[in-house]
DNA sequence: CCTATAAAAGCGAACGTTCGTTCGCGAGCG
DNA sequence: CGCTCGCGAACGAACGTTCGCTTTTATAGG
């Protein structure tokens, strides 16, 4: 190694969070592929190219490993409903927001996570509990975004913001475990279609100033 | 006991079939709350009141309880479809259809199989492939019963009924996932308002004859 | 109607395997 | 030298599965 002893100084001590991130990726890859209770420790290990030893100094048991998996699945979530609050101020940039969580989440390694994390959830009382929270909290931010569209006159005041954001979120949750599955789709196809349909419900059914009546086709 | 052996002899065998369709009984019961590869055969052996040699008279394996269990909550979904293609003549039988279909569905012993089932077909090849083609079948049903509200108006012209079925499929898929984690939610409640929304979607958008304009305020 | 008998159904202890986890030890660095 | 990091053989527990045995049931002859 060429790295002279200020240099290396001059980087105190990345090393430990540096391998816990690389254990939590690998049991991401692992469980993604095999399951939660499919994946032994021993492949986890492998993949994160560790011995159990190594290994059980940064997590304390599988379900601890699992319990961090949650954690950040939940936190990637987070994200795109907390984008919808500060940026979906119109209808467009509402299902922009939408569009991207969507994108992302059904290319992104957490993909073949969601099954898994749902099925845990229903098994697990403490998962369950963690899960249910998180789901409220992301319900409410659906229903702030949607209530301030319906303010502006987007939405169709008529509609129970409550009764949307259920209907929205379980639309993602369907694509999302649907694609993991069904290979054959492919979702930025799939988008401008479903866009449309998803504006035909949420619009306005009598427009108001008759400006907002079908933009598209 | 009473019964003369007349009596016992008109009832010659139906013992073995029964006894398997408890065994199956059983793990479902066992899966559901315990996933596919949590639940021990030894768990589903006391659920069936059995011993694991008994169980094992019946099936060669636990591999084959599970597909046995693919295959039951298949063809559970393909009635409906079927009876989507069957009665859904009109929007308004189309709907009553999906509503039975899903309020069987996630009050029925099947709800908690079907993350499991979507994890497992995920993972294992050979039920990823019966499970696509299951999906497939679906899916051209409900194309199928589109075409025809298309056709009589129904239905918007402009709508790729393709896209408009993916988009069905993806919300049962994810009200009957949410609706077994998050307790809260009571699908018959729910349905109106989501029943509204989805007409909404689907009416044509300019009235063809102003007939189908909005029944429901 | 009773009994002998063969087949079917059911049992449950035991097997080999694999799992999650532990622990004593060596290597590298400040 | 002290300390952190990492190793990997080994452990007990639990898993799916097997197999020799007993019990139950269906059938046939006296």
């Amino acid at each position: 190694m060429s790295i002279t002893l200020s240099d290396a100084a001059k980087h105190p001590a990345p090393a430990a969070p540096d391998t816990r991130q690389r254990i939590l990726d690998a049991a991401m890859r692992c469980f993604s592929d095999s399951g939660f209770h499919n994946a032994s420790m021993q492949q986890i290990c492998a993949a994160a190219s560790m011995s159990p030893g190594g290994v059980y100094r940064y997590f304390a048991s599988k379900d601890e490993i699992i319990g961090a998996i949650f954690e950040h699945v939940h936190a990637r979530n987070s994200q795109y409903f907390e984008r919808m609050v500060a940026e979906g101020g119109t209808l467009e940039t509402f299902s922009e927001v939408g569009f991207s969580c969507l994108r992302d989440l059904t290319s992104g390694p957490e993909c073949g996570l969601f099954c898994e994390v749902f099925a845990e959830a229903k098994r697990n009382p403490q998962m369950r509990e963690a899960f249910e929270a998180k789901y409220f909290q992301s319900h409410e931010m659906l229903r702030t975004a949607l209530a301030r569209l319906q303010n502006n006159g987007e939405v169709d005041g008529s509609l129970d913001v409550g009764v949307v954001a259920t209907l929205l979120m379980a639309i993602g949750d369907g694509l999302i475990i649907r694609m993991r599955v069904g290979q054959g789709l492919q979702f930025e196809a799939l988008w401008p279609a479903l866009n449309a349909m998803i504006t035909r419900m949420l619009r306005p059914s009598a427009p108001p100033t008759g400006k907002n009546q079908l933009v598209s086709s």
